[in-house]
DNA sequence: TTCATAATTTAGATAAGTCTAAATTTTTTA
DNA sequence: TAAAAAATTTAGACTTATCTAAATTATGAA
């Protein structure tokens, strides 16, 4: 088994990897709110361990054992997610530090019966792809709403930032999962978007807010 | 909020404390599987945190804050417990480590949430009663087999031991929370014990068993 | 291409929790 | 009640994960 730490620094890796090839140091420490040279420490003992791949200076990719353990991490959380929500009635915007907290409770079996207790759910509260007990998920193919053009529309199907304050401002403004909407407009100046709901009302969002709202066409 | 190995200490202090009055070093070493001088260590910081009351060479008790923690600690392993039986249908047997894991678990609203998720249970499935949010809980009045006399009859109602060997011993045996026993005979030279079960099977156990097997009257 | 700056690593320290071995205190027993 | 045995504590060391400050390597701008 790996220690607390390492499982954080694993999750870590992985999501930055996402959208970057190799990982640096100053990315970990930045996500994990912790000094470079201590990244520096737990990448040495992460490279000895063979779950990253790792050289002096250039940054780190994880290793297909190193992934599993990741990914694992990332089913874990997001089933208790869904658990907290759909089954104690949290709502999307509380759930994410205790989760943090219960992705790291270690037995694979509990986890595959929580998956069947809940039959199986596809997505978390935030519209997160949950992988299944193999770790196989399909890669979200969501657009954020400031990469479309007026008159574009579709679903509300996932966000970026998964912080209290933008969800529960999103909540504020009923832009929640599930929700159609369609572009009004753009404006030039901020980039900042115009939107129109099923209802016919009119929601301004920031460029912001754009960026970290994301869309199933 | 204090660290894993602190909860832990301040639980087993809790449960050594239940059947003598001050805990000695050496119970906490055994219970905890660590060393006399480990638990040295910690009896002072627990000491300095006003958790617990502690004077060199005589051994301990809780203090009001740390009982507390203790018996909310415990509540979280009931509560998980039951979870894990009741929803995950786990064996009874099965769910003691997992239930380790998740009783550091820190929200106190999740706690309460899943309480009332699974209507407010009173006992885990081993029929430890489960305190409610404010602590409080009846003190079992259970009796152990091996102090009752012949024609002595009642409901198995919980286990003094909760280990996966006992538990599974006792399934085998049929005798699970829930059913009617007498006793038939209680053997002079050993100690060992005859019940007859609701359907009239008897079954013959050791001093160990029955020392270990509760009834409710 | 060289030099300033940014990124990263190394060196040395610290805190938590554990250990072994030695010292001390308490308890038992003869 | 004094010596032996048991229990407990202290001293010093180790591991994990962190930190600051200094040194090293990489990068990018002139």
């Amino acid at each position: 088994m790996n220690t607390l730490a390492e499982e954080n620094y694993l999750k870590s890796i992985y999501h930055l990897s996402i959208d970057a090839g190799n990982v640096s140091t100053n990315q970990i420490a930045a996500s994990l709110n912790t000094k470079a040279s201590s990244v520096t420490d737990m990448l040495k003992k992460l490279a000895d361990k063979a779950l990253i791949n790792y050289t002096r200076y250039q940054g780190v990719s994880l290793t297909p054992a190193g992934e599993k353990i990741a990914v694992n991490i990332i089913r874990k959380h997001r089933l208790w997610e869904y658990f907290l929500v759909e089954k104690l009635k949290f709502k999307w915007d509380q759930v994410h530090d205790m989760a943090e907290e219960m992705e790291h409770i270690s037995s694979a079996e509990l986890i595959d019966r929580l998956d069947e207790f809940m039959d199986y759910p596809q997505h978390d509260p935030h519209g997160e792809p949950i992988p299944d007990c193999n770790g196989r998920f399909n890669a979200s193919e969501l657009k954020a709403i400031s990469t479309l053009s007026v008159n574009n529309c579709g679903t509300i199907a996932g966000v970026r930032d998964h912080s209290s304050s933008f969800l529960q401002y999103l909540e504020k403004q009923q832009l929640t999962l599930g929700k159609k909407i369609s572009i009004t407009e753009i404006v030039e100046f901020d980039h900042s978007v115009i939107l129109q709901t099923e209802n016919k009302k009119e929601i301004h969002i920031s460029r912001e807010v754009a960026n970290n709202l994301l869309i199933a066409l």
